[in-house]
DNA sequence: GATGAATGAGGATTCATTCAT
DNA sequence: TATGAATGAATCCTCATTCAT
């Protein structure tokens, strides 16, 4: 009930065909789902929540899985949208003067995402162990455009001796296990914690870049 | 069945009273509950591939949450317990003369217990988000005892000049999220990758140590 | 199935709301528990008999405990009505002339009842020894309500000389006994017997006449 | 726990050949079954507030129905034992010198045997309606001998005049349901109020004389 | 005789899903 | 489109009973 996650411009592609029982029935989803994951969750309990009738889920979705799909699927492809995105190896060049501004951008971004759309980023990394059939796509997207493209960038990188000639397959595991673990604590783990980002942030990318730049004083 | 992990060790204290039946009853839960999550599991499934009668399952359980916390309370347990030793911060001083052999011993320690009772892990990482009343004892446990000796840690390198003056909560952070990172990524995303351990385990120093040591040159 | 109590009538406030199915649940229920008790009753047994899903029972009544006491509460508020309403003790002054009436008139009324709502009144009396949560409310209504106004009716009577002058908790008890007795041993205990109503009615009233009353010459 | 009911002289037949753990069988089973009924209650129930194991109850009773059988079976023997007693007839010429004195000394002594056995009355009271092949035997012993014997009685104090002429199985009824009246409101009803046992049984028999004596004058 | 681990049928209850309205 | 009664398979769990020790 309470907060609203306005998850639902996750889904802009048919967000404008759906219902308002629909919205409802999405959110409440959503917001079950989170709580006690997928498996403990009833259908009848996320048709109280949201206020219509039992059957009523199933007109718009298939079976109880269709349901968690229609979540899982766009918050997958949003989640790592602005990496894959066309244009995004462009910012090498132009948008960010060096990896710093570069990293910066990518954890304000990726907070941002991640403080809005919590509760279905924990239902993402709960139900994708148990689902091969999401595990597939996942693996597909992500462990070859989004490394594809990664990789690309720190080459560049590496070979205008920013980066130290590491595997980038190493390099990416260090600077993501760096972002999504302080993402996670932020968020996840101790939100109710006193953070300053700010600070927070700025130590995060210093950690970083003390690990994969070739020189690096503060 | 096929794989035997023998998780059964975690469970010393009272491993000698089981029963065989009740053995596999634990062996059959730990898989089926690490590959399709507590809730997904069903308690017939249990019974069947551990090759009892269901009712057997809860002579020895008395709920289906029981047979959980029996796997997951001493996993938590054993999985700090390196960290929360008595004699664990003598190490300081005596046999690791410095963080790098420090960090190297633990890396170690936690990677072959990861390995080793990976399924069990798995359960700990999704059950802990759904069952507040093991989220507590974690919660106190962790984040007050493993904390608390590893803060005196720190503060004792930052004092030898070893470590940078940044918060030790940071510290921690850095160095907790690259080393899960990384036997994570190992033994639980990408398991089957080709992983050149010794060698990613050397970089993974090396990058902790760039990020929070006072000097450090390769 | 076989005969059919139409008891529902005890549950006039809501029977019009009720399904075909849910009258049919009550129905087996009302046979079953009379038969075999509650505890001995399962509730694939009572669909059976019904004719509905198991799944049924359960979306009309939470629980089987539910079922028992939807048939038990009104059974007892009904079996106990004629005596607590408003105007019963008008009785006194007016519709009966002395207490040979109005005990006819109460034992021929209760008499019907119990033929009626036989199956239920079994089951109200095996059931409420074992269901705390049931003598409570019972005790509450019978033992003062119903006493109560008994004791006012006796009073008015002793007043008017027709009564002897024994505690009227003893002259309830008396005449309690006497009906009840009748009436149990009538319908419930030897209810194949040759009964000849009338006259055993008769007999009923002369006899508790001639334990209470004043002067009581056949 | 607590008090301890010597029912056990009920089974005086082969009370000698039981072993102390099969006394505590059978005390454990008269509480449990009279507080939560037959069906109600289990065998392990039985068996932990024995303090035996599970297996040992079923090496001296076949079944859980045999142990009840064992309860019952002895009680309504015992319950009507004073009645058939070969030489029960007698009194009416010898000890008893009328009516009066017969209906106090049964009273007296059926009070006796309801206050020291009141768990078991109770386990004869509710099950006897659910095991026709209890019912069977009981019918065949009371409504055929008990029956036959008060009959005798009656004929007896009819012919001597001291009781009205109305059909014996009516005075039986009337007579028995007030005893029983009595004595069930005494220790099963309301055990816990304030009962002035000897002027009720005295109100109690001059009620019955006034309904059953030919004159009876206080 | 006594134990208590083991059983598997059966218990109450929940659930995703269907379908007539 | 939305409903919600109905379903029956599946769920967790209990139980009386057996049997090797």
């Amino acid at each position: 009930m309470s907060e609203q996650y306005d998850f639902l411009d996750l889904l802009s592609e048919n967000k404008d065909n759906m219902t308002e029982k629909q919205k409802r029935i999405l959110e409440a989803a959503v917001e079950i789902f989170s709580e006690k994951g997928y498996s403990a969750t009833s259908t009848s309990e996320i048709a109280k929540k949201a206020g219509v009738a039992e059957g009523t889920i199933f007109r718009h979705y298939k079976t109880k899985k269709d349901l968690l799909l229609s979540i899982i699927a766009p918050t997958m492809a949003k989640f790592i949208a602005p990496i894959i995105m066309k244009d995004f190896y462009k910012v090498l060049s132009s948008d960010y003067q060096n990896i710093e501004d570069f990293l910066r951008a990518i954890i304000v971004n990726r907070m941002q995402f991640a403080k809005k759309h919590m509760p279905m980023v924990k239902i993402f990394l709960q139900e994708i162990p148990f689902h091969p059939e999401l595990k597939e796509p996942f693996k597909e997207h992500v462990a070859n455009q989004v490394f594809e493209r990664l990789t690309l960038i720190i080459e560049t990188y590496q070979k205008k001796g920013e980066i130290i000639n590491l595997p980038s397959k190493s390099i990416i595991r260090f600077t993501a296990t760096s972002i999504l673990g302080f993402i996670l604590a932020r968020y996840l783990i101790f939100p109710e914690a006193n953070w300053e980002d700010e600070q927070e942030i700025e130590m995060t990318i210093q950690f970083i870049l003390h690990g994969i730049s070739t020189s690096s004083l503060d």
